[in-house]
DNA sequence: CTGAAAGCGCTAACAA
DNA sequence: TTGTTAGCGCTTTCAG
C-alpha cells in the first residue's frame, strides 16, 4: 500500500561504490563479475533491502521467469497431481506459476493465451480443448507444452491411456466378460478417443463386443444418464471416460437397485481423489498425474535453454496401471 | 518462440497519425481521448495487431492488474470454491490471477508473498497459516484479504463457523447425545480454534460434554489414529476438524466395524467434493465458499480504487448450514 | 572485470 | 483533447 520509495540498482550502486549494471550482473549473471564485488554487493542490497523488481527485468531481458497452466476445471479432482506437479516443479526453479481455467471452452482458452503471452514465458495446456489448427497456430507465437493431448510437432507429456485400456480390457475378459460399453466424455475430446480406439481394438483381440455411447458430461452429474443408456444397452461392463463419470453412474446404478459389481462392472479412469473411497470403492486406471504436470513443465524449461536449436519435440508417455477395487467382479450368469 | 518485433504504441501512433500517448489513452483511459480519435486508433491497432505489454504498462503505471491468491495445498478439494470463485470474479474484472501454494507452511507463504510481491496489485490468503503478527506486519506493505481466517484490522472473509458449530451441537442434542469430541486440525489453526470454542460453548448451553483430541493431520490419512482416539474416549458423537479428516475416520471406524451411524455419529466441516458418495454419506458444515473467494477478490478490487480512502477494513461473513447426510443418528441405548 | 549509456514499451505530468 | 517530454527499474551492448 504505502510507497516508502523502493530501493533500486542504483541505490545498491551508489552505497555500494559500483556502477548499476555490476549489481544487475551481479543478481542475474553471477559468473560476469569478481567474486569479491558481487558478495560486497549483495551484502549492500541485503543491507538496502534491495529486491530486484521481476517486471522492469521482464521488460528489458524479455524474460518473465513465470509460466501459466491452463486447465479446463479446477474442481475436476483429476486436474490436482497435474497441477500441483507443475507448480512444485516450477517453483523449485524459482518460476512464479500462474493457474488459469478455461472453462472447458476453446475460446476462453485462447483468449487466455493471447492475454498472458506478454507476461509468461510459456504455457502448459492441460488436457486442451482447442483443435488442432489452432493449437499449431499458437505453437509458432508462444511457448507450449500439452498434457494428455498429442498433437505432431508440439511437445506433451501424457499417460499412457493406450496400454491402460488394454490393461481394462484384459482384466474385464478375465473376470469372463464378453461385452463392454464405453460411456464417453466430450465428443472433441482428445482423451475419449483415444480411449475408445483402444478398449475397442484390445475388445477385437478378446473376441468381446464393445459399443460406445454418448456423449455424456464428464462429471459426477452425467452419471444417471450414462448409468441408464448402459443397463438398456445390455453389458456386464461400463467403462466411464472418467472417475466423475463413474461415480455419477456408480450412484446411480445403486438408487436403481443395480448390484455392482454383481449384476454389472464399472471401471474408471485417473483414479482421483474419491476413487477409493466411493461405494463400492471403483476399479480405475491411475497414472503418475503429478509427474505429468512436472514433465511439462520441464519441456517448457528446457526449451527455453541456450541450445536454441529447436530440436524433435519432446514427447513424455508416462505409463499408466489399472488399480483394482471393488466394482468391478465376474460377469453375472 | 519467434520475435517477429512486436507492434507497439509508436507502430499504431504513427499509422494513425497521431502521438503514441494518444494510442495509450485509448486504451487505458478512454474517457480523456476523442470518441471519433479512439475508434480510429483502436481500428489502426486491431489491424496492425497491436497488443498492449502488461509489463511496460506495470513498470510505470505500477498496477500489474494482477492479484495472487495463496493457498496451503492444491489437494484439500476444500479450496476449489474458494479458489474457482476467486478467479472467476478476478477474470471478469479482467485481472490475471495467480495461485500459488505454501504447502501448509508459514515461512513458504511469507516467502511467495515477498516473491510476488512487484508482480501483483495483492494478495487473497485462504486459510493463512502464519502468525498474526506476522501477518499484520506485511498488511503494512502489501496488499491483504483474507479468507477464512480474521485478524484485527485486516479485511477478511468468513464462513461463519461459530453459528456452525452450533448447527452441529444442536443437531446431535436433538439425537440425544450427551457428549461430543472434538478432533482438532493443527494446533495453530485459526479455525480450529473458532470451532472449538463455538462447539465448547454449544455444548455447556445444552449440557453435553464435550471433548478435544489432537491436534490431527487435517487429511484422510489422519483418519485412523483419530477414530481410535475417538473410541477410547467414550463419546457417542466425533465432530471431526475438516471432511477430510472425518471420511478417514469413517474409514477406520468401518475396518473395525463399529458401526455409524449405529454406535457412534460423525460429523465433518466443509462439504468437499466426496462427502455425498463416502460410506454413509457424511454430514458436514456446508457454506458458500466460491461466494468467500469471490469475496475477498472483491475487497481487494475496491480497496484498490479511487476513494483511496482507507475506511475500515471490511470483514465479510458468509452463512453456513448443517447439511445432514448419513452419518449422524440417534445416540446409542 | 567493470562502467557508461541506451533503451525495453508504456504512462503521466505538463503544455499547447 | 492532444502532443511532448521524461522517466518506471532493469539489462545490455560497447568501451575501457
Amino acid at each position: 500500500m504505502s510507497t516508502p520509495k523502493r530501493t533500486t540498482v542504483y541505490d545498491v550502486a551508489r552505497e555500494a561504490g559500483v556502477a548499476a549494471s555490476t549489481v544487475s550482473r551481479a543478481f542475474s549473471n553471477p559468473r560476469r563479475v569478481n567474486a569479491t564485488t558481487r558478495q560486497h554487493v549483495l551484502e549492500v542490497a541485503e543491507r538496502l533491502g534491495y529486491r530486484p523488481n521481476p517486471l522492469a527485468s521482464a521488460l528489458q531481458s524479455g524474460h518473465t521467469a513465470t509460466l501459466a497452466m491452463l486447465v479446463p476445471d479446477i474442481a475436476n479432482p483429476h486436474f490436482f497431481g497435474t497441477i500441483r506437479g507443475a507448480e512444485r516443479r516450477a517453483s523449485a526453479a524459482g518460476i512464479t506459476f500462474i493457474l488459469g481455467f478455461t472453462e472447458e471452452s476453446a475460446d476462453t482458452e485462447r483468449n487466455q493465451i493471447e492475454r498472458l503471452a506478454r507476461s509468461v514465458d510459456g504455457f502448459v495446456l492441460a488436457s486442451s480443448r482447442m483443435p488442432e489448427a489452432t493449437t499449431v497456430d499458437l505453437a509458432s507465437e508462444h511457448n507450449l507444452a500439452l498434457v494428455n493431448r498429442e498433437i505432431d510437432g508440439l511437445p506433451s507429456a501424457v499417460i499412457d491411456n493406450a496400454s491402460g485400456s488394454h490393461q481394462i480390457v484384459d482384466h474385464l475378459a478375465s473376470l469372463g466378460h464378453r461385452s463392454l460399453v464405453y460411456l464417453s466424455g466430450p465428443h472433441h475430446s482428445w482423451l475419449a478417443g483415444q480411449r475408445w480406439r483402444a478398449l475397442h481394438a484390445g475388445a477385437a483381440q478378446r473376441g468381446m463386443g464393445a459399443r460406445r455411447l454418448g456423449p455424456f458430461p464428464p462429471q459426477v452429474a452425467g452419471g444417471g444418464a450414462a448409468a441408464d443408456a448402459a443397463l438398456v444397452s445390455g453389458a456386464s461392463a461400463i467403462v466411464a471416460h472418467n472417475d466423475l463419470l463413474a461415480i455419477g453412474i456408480l450412484r446411480r446404478l445403486a438408487e436403481r437397485g443395480v448390484d455392482v459389481p454383481g449384476e454389472i462392472s464399472v471401471v474408471g479412469y485417473d483414479d482421483i481423489f474419491g476413487a477409493d473411497f466411493c461405494a463400492p470403492a471403483l476399479t480405475t486406471l491411475a497414472g503418475p498425474q503429478e509427474e505429468a504436470g512436472r514433465a511439462a513443465v520441464e519441456i517448457l524449461l528446457t526449451k527455453g535453454s541456450p541450445t536454441g536449436v529447436q530440436d524433435s519435440p519432446r514427447r513424455v508417455v508416462l505409463p499408466s496401471h489399472l488399480v483394482i477395487r471393488d466394482s468391478t467382479g465376474p460377469a453375472p450368469g
